[in-house]
Order: structure tokens, then C-alpha cells, then sequence
DNA sequence: ATGGTTGCAAAACTTTTGCATATCT
DNA sequence: AGATATGCAAAAGTTTTGCAACCAT
């Protein structure tokens, strides 16, 4: 059982916004750092720890795979990264800056929605209101079944290829 | 891409209930399954795979864990069982008689809630009518902050050990 | 008899960790 | 200089899979 400091988030527009954060919290800039970060400004959609570390398909260097999940843990610590997971398979990490959005995604059709955040208001009161727990979608994903899937059948149901078929 | 067939969710008041359903869909009635379905309705809660491999603490014989995956595999594909994860780690596993569960979780103090599926219907709704996905909470808990820990600081935060620290 | 199932072991996949070296401040 | 971070490799944790033997139908 051991203590961690969780501070507030941190938004920042660029890479050298979210490096000064880091040293503000007395960490380190480094290369590895910041091309972690370069790699999440990149992309405008979570991305998974691994195609951090090989370069975004040949947009940034390589990089080695722990030290990319050690950053983002890092980064999380900070509040500048958060991570989600949808499905099976590999976390995918964003900016917080994008926190503005949650996921719903279809089981069935694997339709991923991204909704902003301030629309969920209401239910997330009802919710409080229900369970005394505020939720954040924001780890994972509202699972359901889309109005189109709903409308089909629902004994052949098509997957996906990949190590799990479903969430 | 594959095509399997999902069929609706049995219910099963015992073991033999749902060995019967098992044969009703062709397949075989083992002593393997038998014995993850009488672990499954041994414990009144989610399970890992692990657990009922290991037989429980002793209360039932140990088994092989690579059929207990398959066999988990068989019986969520027939409608017995479903399976969910609550934050990292190993899946939990439960009998979809328990359906009428859905589960909320604090992120900060790791308080768990089973809740009525009726109760959050209004939810489902609501949900629906703002993304056209009617949510099940089934796969993924709700997770959020509840109201004890919403007044503490955020600052400090108090982790259970384990490899990973959040959900 | 025959095809689904098991048990075991090996592998796949994701994430963590130990350690010597390099880098930042 | 001193502490933090990196890179590499090994390990840990969970789930899948190949295969020969087995067992239910």
C-alpha cells in the first residue's frame, strides 16, 4: 500500500507547454519525454503505448517500449495524459487536453462515439443522485448496442479478427 | 473475420439446468464444464478464471486453468455466463442469472455497488435518446468518485498495492 | 466410431521491473 | 556531482493455442 500524489490536470496546447509542466513538478525534460508527447500532439485520437514507441508508422523515431510506458505513467501522474481502455487488447493513452470528450462505444458494430463531456452532465447527476457516485467515462467506454444493431438480429453477430472478439 | 452465433442469455436455477442448456446447443456435458459451473454458482460474486482453477480454496477440485478459459468461453457464448472487468487485471466471471446487477466502482477508495439493472433504466434511456447506444453496464462498471471521497483532497490518494493502482 | 474436450505445455500479448549506463539540472 | 531517466533484457500476469490422449454421444 503506498501513497501517490494525483494532482489536478494539466491541459497544454504544445509539447513545450506539457514539458513545462513536467519540470514544474520537478521532473525531468528528456528526449524520451518529449517525443512521447510529440506523439500524442500528433495524433488527434488515443493511441496505444506501442505505436508510441514505434513512431506513429514512420512520423517520429522509434523509441524503446518501456521507457514509452514510463513516461506516460509519468505524465499521467502529472495530469497530462489520461489512458481508457476499450475492449480487450492494449490501453490507449490522450492528452487530457481531449478530456473534453467521452466514448460510447457499440458492442456489436464497434461504433466508437465520442461525446463532449459537458452533455453527459445530466446523467452523471442521476447517477450521483442513484449510486452517490459521480461517474467519468472516462476510463472506459459506455458499452452498448447501437439503434442500428438493435434493429438486427441478435444471434449472428460478426466480430472482428484479433486475439478477443468482444469488449 | 469470423461469424459465431450468440444466442440469447439462459438463465439456470442450478448445474443441471444449465448442462441441460449446454446440451440444447450440441455441446457436450463434461466434467470440466460441470465444475466451472458448479464454482460459478458455489460464490455468490464475480470470479477470475484463476480462482475457480484453483478450485476455489479448496472447496472444489482444481482444475486445468486453460479449459477453465475455454469453458468460461463456451458458456458466455451459449448465454450462461458473461464476464467483466473491473478496472486492471484478470476478467471476472459470473452466471447471467446475476444479471440483474450492474456494478458502480469508486476509483478512489475502490468502493464497488451492485445495482438493480431496473434502477438505471431511466439511465439507459437518457443515454440512448442522447447517442443512440443503449448502455449496458455489464462488460465495464460505472466508474466514478463517491461522495466520501469527493470531499477528501484529491491531492492524496490512497492505493491498494498490486501491479496496477487504478482501475 | 467420431468428433468435441481435456490437460499440459508452450506461446502470445501487454505491462512492469532490474540494472548498468547515460543524461539532465 | 548527484539524482533522475534511459535502454535493454528479463520477468510477470493474463489469456490463447497446438496437440496427443480422452471421453461423451
Amino acid at each position: 500500500m503506498t501513497v501517490v500524489t494525483q494532482t489536478h490536470e494539466h491541459v497544454a496546447a504544445d509539447v513545450a507547454d506539457a514539458l513545462a509542466v513536467v519540470r514544474a513538478h520537478g521532473l525531468r525534460s528528456t528526449g524520451a519525454r518529449r517525443l512521447v508527447l510529440e506523439a500524442l500532439f500528433a495524433v488527434d485520437r488515443p493511441v496505444s503505448a506501442e505505436e508510441i514507441a514505434e513512431g506513429l508508422e514512420g512520423e517520429l523515431p522509434v523509441s524503446d517500449l518501456g521507457s514509452v510506458y514510463r513516461n506516460l505513467e509519468t505524465l499521467e501522474r502529472v495530469g497530462l495524459v489520461r489512458h481508457m481502455h476499450f475492449g480487450h487488447g492494449a490501453g490507449l493513452y490522450e492528452l487530457t487536453r481531449t478530456r473534453r470528450h467521452e466514448y460510447a462505444l457499440c458492442e456489436r458494430c464497434r461504433t466508437v462515439i465520442a461525446v463532449p463531456a459537458p452533455q453527459l452532465d445530466a446523467v452523471r447527476e442521476a447517477l450521483d443522485g442513484l449510486l452517490g457516485i459521480e461517474p467519468q467515462f472516462t476510463h472506459f467506454p459506455i458499452v452498448g448496442t447501437c439503434r442500428n444493431c438493435r434493429g438486427a438480429r441478435s444471434d449472428d453477430r460478426l466480430q472482428e479478427g484479433g486475439r478477443h472478439a468482444h469488449p
